[in-house]
DNA sequence: CTTACGATGTCCT
DNA sequence: GGACATCGTAAGG
């Protein structure tokens, strides 16, 4: 299958994690099902900076079946279930340097039909400000673990470049000490999207 | 096999 | 601001 948006080649991932978490703020984010595209901009990330991050799920350098694809090149889809959510970052960091980026937030673009019905009885803005909110509106599931962001049929493409861009905590990493504290978090400043 | 728990969302007060 | 649903993952027996 031919993919519906021009993906972001694979060069685009190498770059330091900090800076990959901010370069990402504006990518088109896009997941083709059988049911047709959705889409939308991301607007809010969170940097997590592998084995000297306690909030990171690689702290210390942990490889479990679930944290693999952490280790591999950047570039790579890493989902994981919360509760009863499925949530998405881009693996960053060279191989064997398990950092990685949870996608947070997304301004809706395309298939909104679509995620009408799959974020059924809420509003537009409820649909994708959350990181577990917006797999769902777009059909991400465990399954798309470990496929490339650059290829058919869940990819990053070029989108928009933020006015201005803000940086904060991150969130729901109480119990880690001082790594609640770093600002690791990015979002579009007053974007509609951002969750919280 | 058993247990504990979490990078959340939703509903309630 | 708080309770809790709900389930895959990880770790321990």
């Amino acid at each position: 299958m031919e993919p519906r948006h021009r993906p972001l080649s694979p060069e685009f991932f190498h770059q330091p994690t900090l800076e990959l978490a901010k370069a990402l703020l504006g990518c088109l984010l896009v997941k083709e099902t059988k049911d047709g595209p959705a889409s939308g901009f991301i607007v809010e990330t969170e940097a997590y900076m592998g084995a000297g991050d306690r909030a990171a799920h690689s702290y210390r350098n942990r490889r479990t079946k679930r944290t693999e694809v952490m280790f591999a090149e950047p570039g790579r889809v890493y989902t994981y279930v919360m509760h009863t959510h499925t949530l998405i970052n881009v693996v960053s960091g060279d191989r064997d340097v398990p950092e990685a980026i949870l996608i947070r937030a997304l301004e809706p673009y395309e298939g909104l039909d679509l995620m009408s019905v799959r974020r059924a009885g809420r509003k537009r803005k409820e649909w994708t400000n959350g990181p577990g909110k917006l797999t769902q509106a777009l059909g991400i599931t465990r399954e798309d673990y470990g496929r490339r962001f650059t290829e058919w049929p869940l990819y990053l493409s070029s989108g928009f470049v933020p006015e201005q861009i803000s940086s904060g905590p991150r969130i729901g990493i109480e119990n880690t000490g001082k790594a609640r504290f770093y600002p690791w978090r990015f979002w579009v400043s007053d974007n509609l999207y951002v969750s919280k």
